[in-house]
DNA sequence: CTCATCTGATAATTCGCATTATCAACGGCG
DNA sequence: CGCCGTTGATAATGCGAATTATCAGATGAG
């Protein structure tokens, strides 16, 4: 480590206003209680002292005593900041940012982890994560381990993503998949949909549970086939007209993407014959010179509410912890797009 | 702040495997001089009893012990997440993030910063400028004051950009505007090019005089004429027939996109009559249909080399720092593109 | 058998700051 | 004059890990 000769330190000041340290601590911290009294000129004189120097308060020494240190981690357990992966992580990091601007908080990305299977590993025996107050877990997969110490240890964390694969009173912030699910179901019954087709990926997620929880239930107003997909879709054409089906839901734009290229190569147009929807964000996707039907999901909003969460929990006490709701759903909207349209493909 | 009643220190360790918190810490460090001995056997227990645990090092704690921290610091003089400062801030930060997890180091972002005059303030009554090992600076306009202080402080750090406003002697990692714009006006007389007008905003920084001194000695291969512009082009095609120029540098993208929009409302076109120019990063920049004549900025590269003369800077004891090159600048290069064309228009 | 040396481990101290307990000086009151 | 409450400050302690000084016991040489 390099040496520091700049640095001031409590001590220092102390000599120069001709008090003890602990008075620069007093002064510092604006203490007056009735067993510390410091009089106005004995303040003014280590007010002095500390402006003319250079003194900034040692943060290991603050944190080390047992104070906030006002910094939150930031967990992605891959890297967020490459030009891929910005149109994930973009909103969320410039919600992250926005609100930690707010707070007054400096944020310490967890770059250094070492990475074990493509993923980077939140607990190490260099972990600086307890240098924070609290942490903000982001990524489309986390580790369920990783999450059950964190609740173990108390150690103060909101996941982004809705979050309760364990039994884990994991704290998170996510999005109301099935309310939007239902309502977008809704809107296609209106538009006359009757049979339609839900394509998923087979990974096994709390939203994508959701998701399927609303499909299923719906059954009164459009009658679903479910089918999950590797990468193939060649039967899909198929279980299309063998049902009859007059749309076509998938779990993700990109799914839908790929669908459409699908069924214009089986002759299939959309949405003139097939409308199509993605149950998940659909920002700046078109499928046939149109906007894609599905979700918007407000990820600046998702952040800045993870932060309060986070935020709230780090500064409640631990007999009011109780109180605070751990898990929040935020609402998203539809999207209505020009993908989804009324059966027989009418316009 | 919330209590951490998960929290295991080496004295818990030592308690459970039975020995004392020194041999916890020397084990730990892997500590075996003449001084400090530790039997396999010893050691071994120790090394269970933590595997056992959940034990982490308290970061905060290593760093008051004097110890570096794996933590790098970043400042932005303003927001770097936003939408619209991801153009010029995002390639820096991926570089940023590649080279910190290359060396294993964690970032800490400066985001909670009061903000004076629309700028971030680097140093404040409860920055946690020190916990970091060192940082780097980030912005297009930074604050001299700062920059001293950091030299006075002897804190490691390092500036993106070329600064050299002050006499302190200011580690950073800049472009070398001057060759590039030798370069590109070396190319200009090659096209037939002898007389020619350099716009420039009025800003005193170091690059801008890189860019100034390369055109005031290029006088044998092209006569410039200098104009310095607030927001004001109008007087511009005056100038230009006036001086029989047939080229136009502009300090910037989004300069030469003004001029060429003053030119054309003036019945000048571009490139055809009067080639253009930027001396800066034209990356998504085109006039008249055709990609920009300018500089290719390497940002990410930029970054690497920041973090890599941080780290030096870091890890060199004092009596070596004397032999690191503090200032860099990297080459860059040229884009050609199609704006500057042969002299009378050739195609 | 005794004194020196080596082994293995511990107590004590440091880092900078916050907090608690403690203390000296002073003034008023009975 | 002596007791007490108030005022203004300080010494002492803790936080967790690293480092230094120190020490007890085993072993060796003379």
């Amino acid at each position: 480590m390099t040496a520091r000769p700049g640095k001031v330190t409590q001590r220092e000041i102390a000599r120069i206003a001709g008090v003890s340290q602990t008075v620069v601590s007093m002064v510092l911290n604006d203490r007056d209680d009735t067993n510390v009294r410091i009089p106005a000129a004995t303040r003014e004189r280590v007010r002095r002292a500390i402006e003319q120097s250079t003194y900034v308060a040692d943060p290991a020494a603050r944190r080390l005593a047992g104070l906030d240190n006002k910094i939150l981690g930031v967990f992605t357990y891959e890297s967020a900041l490459t030009p891929e992966s910005m149109d994930f992580y973009g909103p969320l990091l410039n919600g992250i940012e926005r609100a930690a601007e707010r707070l007054g908080c400096d944020l310490l990305f967890f770059t250094g982890s070492p990475v074990e299977e493509g993923r980077r590993r939140l607990f190490h025996r260099d972990t600086r994560l307890r240098l924070a107050d609290g942490c903000v877990l982001l990524g489309q997969q986390m580790d369920g381990e990783d999450l059950e110490r964190l609740v173990a240890e108390s150690f103060p964390f909101v996941a982004v993503g809705r979050r309760d694969e364990t039994d884990a009173d994991v704290p998170y912030v996510g999005i109301d998949y099935g309310a939007l699910t239902a309502t977008l179901i809704t809107r296609a019954a209106e538009l006359g949909h009757r049979r339609a087709v839900y394509v998923h990926r087979d990974r096994d997620s709390p939203t994508a549970r959701d998701r399927l929880a609303a499909i299923t239930t719906s059954t009164g107003q459009v009658a679903f086939t479910l089918t999950a997909v590797g990468d193939d879709l060649t039967g899909l054409p198929g279980i299309i007209t063998a049902q009859g089906a007059t749309a076509v839901f998938a779990e993700d734009a990109f799914l839908v993407e790929d669908i459409a290229l699908v069924l214009s190569e089986a002759g299939i147009t959309a949405p003139a014959q097939v409308s199509l929807a993605a149950l998940g964000e659909v920002r700046g996707h078109r499928i046939a010179e149109r906007p894609l039907t599905g979700f918007q999901v407000p990820r600046q909003q998702i952040a800045a509410e993870a932060l309060a969460l986070l935020q709230q929990l780090i500064s409640t006490p631990a007999d009011e912890q109780a109180a605070i709701t751990r898990q929040r759903l935020l609402q998203g909207d539809v999207e209505y797009g020009g993908t989804l349209v009324a059966r027989g493909g009418a316009r």
